[in-house]
DNA sequence: TCGCCGATTGTCT
DNA sequence: GACAATCGGCGAA
């Protein structure tokens, strides 16, 4: 059984934190067994300054208004026809979160597969935001939920060393200006399950 | 209500 | 590389 990170990991700044997330384990139980994976690739959502963030401009919505509370809780998010993942990070009042953009698959490996049969191999089931929400059996219904606790909820790994952590600009925001650049994607160099 | 659009994925060319 | 799938959030009316 692996311990939930504290609610006090959560109150570094969303950059730091963006990049302490990497390696470390998200884990989610269901009726049908439990499934987790190794943080490997994040991005940081920098709230009302990040015309890329849904927060952008303090814009309050049903929808952003999880954002505005406390760190350390679930912001999923639909897209599509998917479901994505993200970590509520800055404390009260600041609106940022952290997209998981891919996970290294740990336990659970036959409940992955099963979800993910469009994937031709393993290195497929969880390498992008929608596809490692689809094989852990992250859902909408997840929103809100804090992360110190079952089902959802993220554990200590083994730690990155910072030199293995890269960065770069963020994926999939092409029409938001100046932030189209900014370097605020993280990822484990040379791991075989990001996203691109 | 109506219409547009997207922090994606999978398939086809 | 292009594009459809497919649906809820958001803003305008």
């Amino acid at each position: 059984m692996y311990i939930p990170l504290e609610k006090e990991f959560y109150l570094q700044s969303t950059l730091d934190l963006a990049k302490s997330l990497l390696g470390c384990l998200l884990i989610k139980e269901t009726p049908v067994g439990t499934a987790s994976g190794i943080i490997v690739e994040t991005e940081a959502y920098m709230g009302p300054n990040d015309r890329a963030a849904h927060s952008f401009g303090n814009r309050r919505t049903k929808r952003t208004e999880i954002m505005f509370g406390e760190p350390g809780i679930t912001y999923t998010y639909s897209m599509h026809t998917h479901c994505l993942f993200n970590v509520v990070s800055g404390g009260s009042g600041y609106p940022e979160a952290i997209l998981v953009r891919a996970v290294e698959p740990f336990d659970g490996q036959e409940l992955m597969a099963e979800r993910r049969p469009k994937a031709k191999n393993l290195f497929q089931w969880t390498n992008g935001p929608g596809k490692l929400t689809k094989a852990l059996g992250i859902t909408m219904s997840d929103y809100g939920h804090p992360l110190d606790q079952s089902p959802l909820w993220i554990a200590e790994g083994q730690k990155v060393d910072p030199k293995l952590i890269a960065s770069g600009p963020r994926i999939g925001i092409h029409n938001s200006g100046e932030a189209v650049h900014y370097p605020w994607r993280y990822w484990v160099k040379e791991n075989k399950f990001i996203s691109r």
